[in-house]
DNA sequence: CGTACATATGTGGCATCGCCACATATGGAG
DNA sequence: CTCCATATGTGGCGATGCCACATATGTACG
């Protein structure tokens, strides 16, 4: 199945989709995804730090160490004004490129 | 616009789709995707060949080389049984994929 | 008590695949 | 005769998820 191709990229707009209400931790967001699309969707975790200290780098979410007593420390992140536009922004192209992909290989998205 | 990224594995689906039908030549896929998805899917042609290659090893496709006079030798590609079993297959899976991104990521395809 | 598991974050090497520069070759238009 | 579209091909590069491994803590089970 090559549809390990297809998460390349997917990723990012999951993660700051996921972040567009509230703040989220990296494992968090990995249990998050694999419940919310049924199984469809799974992430090693160990891919999800690397990506969410690259969009913390490029200013599109921020993190900040939270502790509490009874708990592993965690970070959670959050949307950034810049994340927000990038969101909307990838949800727009995405939606171009499903509706593109449809148009040729003939699938319907009911 | 990492964009690119959700173009990695969607040519696999788009050149069997185009196969579907009728035997075609690697440059004419090229073209058609980009006239197809109006602009919006774009494959450099030589990012095209190998994969043509790739898929003809796993035996989904079988080319034949077709010489006419006035025209350049062109290598066309018909699907073999196995490759419309894989497009079958690579549809539901891509119908399943999006389907769970747009659940997680909230995207209407109209 | 100890040991296994879920939680939680992190590093490094690997594979895949599209990009891009470049190469080769032919037919047609100006 | 030069340029462009057609047509196929090679090789190095970059981006990103996989996977093995490492570290650390809280909880459940025997």
């Amino acid at each position: 199945m090559p549809d390990r191709e297809w998460k390349k990229g997917s990723a990012e707009l999951l993660i700051l989709s996921l972040l567009e209400h509230e703040a989220r931790h990296g494992y968090e967001l990995g249990r998050l995804i694999e419940a919310r699309s049924r199984g469809v969707l799974r992430f090693h975790v160990a891919s999800l730090y690397p990506m969410l200290y690259r969009l913390e780098q490029r200013g599109v979410i921020a993190g900040r160490w939270v502790e509490k007593a009874g708990q592993r420390r965690r970070r959670y992140y959050r949307l950034t004004p810049e994340g927000r536009k990038l969101l909307a922004a990838q949800r727009r192209s995405w939606s171009a490129f499903v509706q593109a992909i449809g148009r040729i290989a003939g699938v319907q998205h009911a």
